[in-house]
DNA sequence: ACCAGAAGTTAGGCAAGGCTAACTTTCTGC
DNA sequence: GCAGAAAGTTAGCCTTGCCTAACTTCTGGT
């Protein structure tokens, strides 16, 4: 045996207090991080309840579950916000899940469109310790295989400076940071013609009424629908 | 678009049929198992309890439940035996288990005494898919970081040749096989002493009552407790 | 053969989360 | 400014697992 200090058990990964929640609070916190995107207006129940496919009513009471332990300020009838204790625990879940997505491509071969559902059931259950293992593996990343940032280990995130595709002029254009990777069907397609994240992207033509968007990426021209432009994101210029 | 089939869900890894069970049985399966070893005795709820850490009226009501979902049969007042169904299920969760723990020693370096509890975790949460990738990422191994023999994809699993290293008179012996991975203590122990599955081992000497059997081990002399010799599994001869 | 202690089960609770149905509050269009 | 619609909440129920306390069954020693 070492000279090492017995049952100690290293002390390290102790950056955050390493509180316990339940699956389901780290699974509203984070729904509510991301509806809440930057706009501070309160989320609503109901919006809430949508994303994580669970009635009105169950997240009502959630929602009164996570105010009781701090995770949100809850206005009955008005929304909630999160607290900076909710907004840790939804960015400790983002990185856990970003850096599982990451881990799962880069490491294992898993396809991009993929590892979106792994890493949504994954991300609740790694120890702090396997997160900096990853981490470490992947040479502290700072984006997931959908181009999403992902928060470090002090859980601070790059802010967003990106606009959706399908609100550029014609003409507008810059790289192609991200996309949604909550639809698997979307990122095969765009992987079949592609279009992927960090290639150069530009509108060529626009149609009206939500017509379909010309854009051009690395020589090739394609024509993508308004609601696939909606979910893809570029660089913000100027 | 490619030609491929749309929606078909690649159809591959269906060789078990996927049953979705939840943890709870998950862990109760695996357990009546070990308890099982190969005496096809019945396992008593008591024997249940103690391993998950519950009462006994807790393991009592969930038998219940398992041998309603056939996963046991349960004869009340005298103990349970897994169905095959049972059995299928627990050599799925020690499947993912020992390719969990193996793959966090070799991929992410994690320690081997460490592996246990992150695996016992991530052994319900895995897909079939991952699984996979797992499995052949480590070119489909036979054995993890304590040399448990791992189930095949068919979830056959080799039968126990070894006996314990507490058993064996003065001057037998034989190769290290594996060791109970459930006491980091003792694997660290072991570690520090050079001792892993795959050295040569001989004993040298017993005391009796108990008292510390002496081995060899790669040249080195080392006195084992009989607590610790009775985890210790060694090829056995003849 | 009996009976005490060990082992197992039942009864009654609790906490997380989900559901449906019914009710309340807020918002909106006239 | 008010009615109806939309949004949110409450009430009552269910499932999974766990608990303690009380009861039942089994077993081994005399
Ligand atoms: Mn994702
Ligand atoms: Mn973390
Ligand atoms: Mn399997
Ligand atoms: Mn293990």
């Amino acid at each position: 045996m070492t000279a090492a200090p017995e049952s100690v058990p290293d002390a390290a990964h102790k950056a955050h207090p390493e509180r316990r929640h339940a699956e389901g609070a780290e699974n509203y916190a984070k729904a509510i991080y991301q509806l809440q995107a930057d706009d501070d207006e309160p989320v609503g129940t109901g919006a809430v309840a949508d994303r994580l496919g669970v009635t009105p009513a169950s997240a009502s009471a959630m929602l009164k579950r996570l105010a009781d332990d701090n995770l949100v300020e809850h206005s009955p009838y008005r929304g909630v916000r999160l607290t900076p204790e909710g907004e840790q625990l939804a960015l400790e879940m983002i990185r856990h899940h970003r850096l599982i997505e990451l881990f799962l491509a880069e490491v294992l071969g898993m396809p991009w469109d993929r590892v979106h559902e792994e890493a949504e059931v994954l991300e609740h259950h790694i120890s702090e310790e396997l997160e900096e293992l990853i981490a470490t593996k992947l040479g502290q990343p700072a984006r997931d295989p959908h181009g999403d940032p992902i928060p470090s280990r002090e859980l601070d995130i790059e802010d967003d400076r990106t606009v959706a595709l399908s609100d550029l002029e014609v003409g507008g254009g810059g790289v192609f940071e991200r996309v949604s990777d909550r639809d698997p069907e979307m990122l095969r397609y765009l992987d079949s013609r592609g279009i992927r994240p960090g290639a150069a992207i530009e509108v060529r033509a626009r149609d009206p009424f939500e017509g379909p968007i010309r854009v051009s990426v690395s020589g090739d021209e394609h024509a993508l629908g308004t609601p696939l432009a909606r979910r893809m994101r570029v660089s913000a210029e100027r």
